[in-house]
DNA sequence: AGGCCCTCTCTATCAGTGATAGAGAAACTT
DNA sequence: AAGTTTCTCTATCACTGATAGAGAGGGCCT
């Protein structure tokens, strides 16, 4: 089997599925391919180059459908589904947020933005208000999954952790924290709930012109 | 002048603000403070208690005063500049947005959380309201301020895009961006922009029920 | 056929990273 | 004075991304 590009990143996929960003490192990445590690320095001007190679994949692989909304579905409706993709793409491989964001100049991503902005302005958003929307869906996904996917801090660090003293100088955030997961509720529906709060802001000043 | 946690970070900060965050290693920062790098390991128990410290450090330089709005000032405004605020804390230092994604338990940010979530139930949101909204607020600032800090891609990357193809398979959000910067609108005002839809909907979903 | 070049992989090596073990100096306590 | 705690040191580890440069192999032109 030849080594080239595709093969590289989709070997890389796996091994970030196996071990997190952290573990995909160039000696590791090489030994699955049986090769030696400056050996992938022929095909990849650098690691950079790599992870963002990582991001495409992952945003191609959830995003095979690039299709408008339908004639009766609200563009507001067919936006927040397209930030639900973005988030299952990236929840869908470990650091997943992590990898976009270190991605640099992703054709997949511009993609993405470019098929949310030409919806939204054959919808009659301007074409200024369609970016400041895009941009904002977008990034607010990005940053909320980065927080999801943060690691759990360690046994460690938890130690020297009082939460007494924690609930005492934050009520309101451990109150809203226990009160919000209550009844069976998800980090799903929080995300859901965020997203919604973005979406109505969008909708309202798409309106207001 | 005796090495203590403090004076560490405090260099620390100095190191992020003169090389980035890839360049806060610890051996440049113990040459910075006359001293071999294992003894901070004696002062921090690892690198990411590190991180945490300078990302507490950055918070607390721009969040002196924690004062919740004045009597006749809409929560929804006084948001608003809390959020320009912790973006100002993120831009002040190379690399800010990420050191703040890469923290772990900021205590800072959580000081942050619960002045913003109570403030906005003494204005009469819901718990679980003011939760959704501040965790929106916060993470789509972190998210926003992140893509304004990524590297720009180096020339090497550069040789290899094709504006004109770009252009031709992107045309709304090349169009998007240029008719956005056309007459001396900045970055701020980009911010401003998204940050807008952002509170829009806050209010919505606060006033909605 | 012979020589050449281009493609791809190799070995060897570099400078730098976070982290640990354990020696030792200095200061404080008893 | 002796012992203990606090802090810094030297030496070293396993590992990282990256480069230089040798060399194998196939295709191509004369």
């Amino acid at each position: 089997m030849a080594l080239d590009r595709q093969r590289i990143v989709a070997e890389a996929v796996a091994l970030l599925d196996a071990e997190g960003l952290d573990g995909v490192t160039t000696r590791k990445l090489a030994a699955r391919l049986g090769v030696q590690s400056p050996t992938l320095y022929w095909h990849l001007p650098n690691k950079a180059a790599l992870v963002t190679a990582i991001a495409d994949a992952i945003l191609d692989q959830e995003f095979t459908d690039r299709s408008p909304p339908g004639p009766d579905q609200h563009w507001q409706d067919w936006l927040g589904d397209l930030a639900q993709r973005l988030r299952r793409a990236l929840l869908a491989h470990p650091d997943g947020a992590r990898v976009i964001s270190a991605a640099q100049l992703s054709r997949a991503m511009a993609a993405i933005s470019e098929l949310a902005m030409s919806t939204l302005v054959a919808r009659g958003v301007s074409l200024g208000q369609a970016r400041v929307i895009v941009l904002t869906v977008e990034r607010f996904t990005v940053g909320h999954v980065l927080e999801e996917q943060a690691p759990r801090p360690d046994a460690e660090a938890l130690k020297g952790f009082d939460l007494a003293a924690f609930t005492e100088q934050h009520p309101t955030v451990v109150a809203a924290i226990t009160d919000y997961f209550q009844p069976g509720r998800t980090v799903d529906d929080l995300f859901r709930d965020c997203l919604d709060v973005v979406i109505a802001g969008a909708a309202s000043k798409a309106a207001a012109r």
